[in-house]
DNA sequence: GATTGTGAATAGATTCACAGCT
DNA sequence: AGCTGTGAATCTATTCACAATC
């Protein structure tokens, strides 16, 4: 039964973490597998797993299981992971460099094709692949090289300009790394993620 | 009325957002807030954050609001954060080097005090106050500091063997980046935070 | 016999709306 | 008059349990 309703963000992560898993279950060659078994692998929940993957049709066989490669290929597809994504980084500093750095976002279907900085001396840096170029060139580098994503790994106070700047230039989604929320438009989705919110929770089962 | 129940991590979560708009707002002088103001300033519901904030005694005054200091003290008390905590980072990669460097773990309640990674030839390496010390000697660096928490940033194949290694040294909560589902023991809890599932979100988004 | 897909039951989180203070 | 604290209502998510299917 296709959905007919929006699938909650609480869904789609845990098909991220269902494709993880899909995937390391094919590299061993394992072709078929329950929902029981998928959870003892990855700590959920049977129900759940099935109620997930019912959302977009009857997957699996009834009194067998599921087939792995045809549920991943199903899930890449419903993540949108079935074709390349291009992103670009803004802000070249500690965190900006380390992810343009990191092979997790260039292997798959996400791919890193330009870094920025407004910091003149910055600017011509040399990352693997990559040259840092000037914040003023975003407009052009993204319409040149299809770009749809974006990392925005700048200082708090300059997040919100950014964006902008972002938005403007045609990119639909960023996951924002400053501190900050973000004043969304419709047309440019944001996700925050704030590594202190994750110390302070461990922080808090201190007590 | 105190909380006789677990105070969950949605609600945590939104606390520690709370928390740093109070923050700002103190900075600005600004002595007293209402909940509809707070609610206008980081677009959450009124009632929602005056739940929450009910959920640790009668904090606000009525018909007039929140005093901004008072609440923020006791907001940093229920989170733990009105004492220091020391964390150490495991892994001087491109994510570890990065995070030691980041100027929010080094501010406020936390503190970075070590740096650990296995391969002989980054051992030694400066990174501003800090150096990278051998993997070997975490045990004695987490007796010696006194460190709680710490940061695994290290390859996923690595993860669960170096999260073993942070229990048996007496480390209380672990912030994981490597792409995996950790094993938890029972007195070292676990918080993953995989950036490939965020972008894989908004990815999703995309369609 | 095994395992899915799913309606019904339960649990959890958010919003409403208003009584109760200041 | 204004704003909190909170029970009741609503909405969302998870788990249960079993009929349907292979």
């Amino acid at each position: 039964m296709p959905q007919s309703t929006e699938i909650s963000s609480l869904t789609i992560n845990r098909l991220s973490v269902y494709l993880r898993g899909l995937r390391a279950l094919q590299s061993q060659n394992i072709q078929r597998i329950s929902s029981s078994e998928m959870a003892r692998r990855f700590q959920l929940s049977a129900a759940q797993i099935r109620k997930d993957l019912a959302q977009f049709g009857e997957l699996g066989i009834r009194g067998v299981g599921y087939d792995v490669s045809h549920l991943r290929q199903k899930l890449e597809s419903q993540l949108g992971l079935d074709r390349e994504h291009r992103a670009v980084i803004v802000g070249a500093g500690n965190i900006g460099t380390a992810l343009a750095r990191f092979p997790g976002l260039n292997s798959g279907s996400f791919k890193v094709v330009a870094l920025f900085d407004n910091d003149p001396s910055r600017i011509g840096d040399d990352l693997g692949e990559l040259k840092v170029s000037s914040s003023q060139d975003l407009k052009a580098v993204v319409r040149e090289t299809g770009a749809e994503m974006a990392i925005l790994a700048v200082p708090a106070e300059a997040a919100q300009e950014n964006y902008e700047a972002l938005a403007d230039a045609g990119i639909k989604a960023v996951l924002n790394f400053a501190p900050v929320q973000i004043k969304e438009r419709p047309e440019t989705r944001v996700k925050t993620v704030d590594l202190l919110i994750f110390l302070e929770e461990l922080a808090s089962t201190l007590r």
